[in-house]
DNA sequence: ACCTGAACACCGTTCAAGT
DNA sequence: ACCTGAACACCGTTCAAGT
């Protein structure tokens, strides 16, 4: 099938390369077919040839994040001061919509520190939004992360219900998975998840989302 | 070491024994350890031998979940509408302590869908409690989201930080972790970072969580 | 420096066979 | 019904060896 390849110095392959691979690939498969070796096979080479352009497989991890979270365009947070909740809001929508285009890659971001350079030029900016809606001394930074955990938790929430279809589902879709999920919630034991049963299908939805996001900005800087 | 065990039916185990002995692992040795070999070899039998008490090892996962959760007290919801506020409180800073109790487990909170009956029983007296609030309609459901969406997600961020060492290193020693951290950042490239070294590196805190937790409430219920 | 070949110590899961 | 034995198709990672 293909030929066997010659060894030797070749430099076939980059970090990029691989990385765009891995991307790929767990993007037509899902987060389960992710491993070193598959990406290997992929690129045409040898599982161990990869340890040249990446440490190890979480190394491999660490460069999908930093991959995705740069596809939220920072340039939202730019602005007027006055704009601040727009800015922030517009981002936030920005980067969910990032990481549901990569379902696969946003389990990744709760399971590894988020200190790569991606996640520091986030923060800084941010933290400057947070100013200027007027909060000083620790709150700019306390706030930044509570918006962090807001969006990062609600994507990996709402991956998690639907994972193994690839790619994800459409939100009509999710929707109507969660509400079939729900139908049979017995009304007797759990009244009120029953009654909800709508509601919580639209957990999956930017509309659920956005409401969730903006009772949080409220809360953050009234 | 082991005499070597006959066949037949034994029913020497138990999906709690199962469940038990895979929490003890993880708690020893981590996240990484469980796998359903692993636990098998805890308990002194096959790895095929677990497939009688758990379908597979995603069904042992979601026993974990189960297991943990059952561990924050939902008593701390139950109380006087008016006291509302301090209930979702109590409660939230109760279930963080479980989780962080079993770090490993955090994780798998995140990984697949939360519909079991110990998270069907937190969400109906969750919705009970914004009810109280003076929330209607949609909100309550809604809001119940956006809590479970920042306790959890705010626990996995914390325990991705500093994974790897377990049991959990005590919060002073996490807050100094991240310290060491975050003193090399570059303070030309992110001024505002770097100022907030201190306030980032309490991202671990209670104290942190419990500021995060009562503007979120702000926001919900004002 | 870069890649291969081969190996090591693992995985989850299935299935026939014994009791 | 419950467990073993054996097997299948995978993992991540290391290391010596070739170019």
């Amino acid at each position: 099938m293909s030929t066997p390849r010659k060894r030797g110095p070749k430099r076939t392959l980059s970090e990029e390369r691989v990385t765009e691979t891995a991307l790929a690939l767990v993007d037509r498969e899902g987060g389960a077919a992710l491993s070193v070796r598959r990406v290997a096979l992929e690129l045409g080479v040898r599982p161990n040839a990869l340890y040249t352009y990446v440490p190890d497989r979480a190394g491999l991890e660490r460069a999908l994040v930093e991959w995705v979270m740069l596809q939220a365009d920072l340039a939202h947070l730019d602005g007027p001061a006055r704009a601040w909740r727009s800015r922030i809001r517009d981002y936030a929508l920005a980067l969910r919509t990032a990481l549901l285009d990569h379902p696969a890659v946003a389990p990744l971001l709760m399971t590894a520190p988020m200190d790569g350079p991606a996640a520091l030029a986030v923060g800084e900016r941010l933290i400057a939004a947070f100013e200027d809606a007027g909060l000083t001394g620790k709150a700019p930074a306390r706030a930044c992360w509570v918006l962090i955990v807001y969006v990062v938790g609600a994507v990996a929430l709402d991956v998690a219900e639907t994972d193994g279809t690839l790619p994800l589902a459409s939100e009509d879709d999710r929707v109507a998975q969660r509400r079939e999920r729900f139908a049979f919630v017995p009304a007797e034991d759990w009244p009120r998840t029953a009654a909800s049963t709508g509601t919580m299908a639209e957990w999956v939805t930017e509309r659920q989302f956005a409401w969730g996001l903006d009772r949080v900005l409220a809360g953050l800087a009234g």
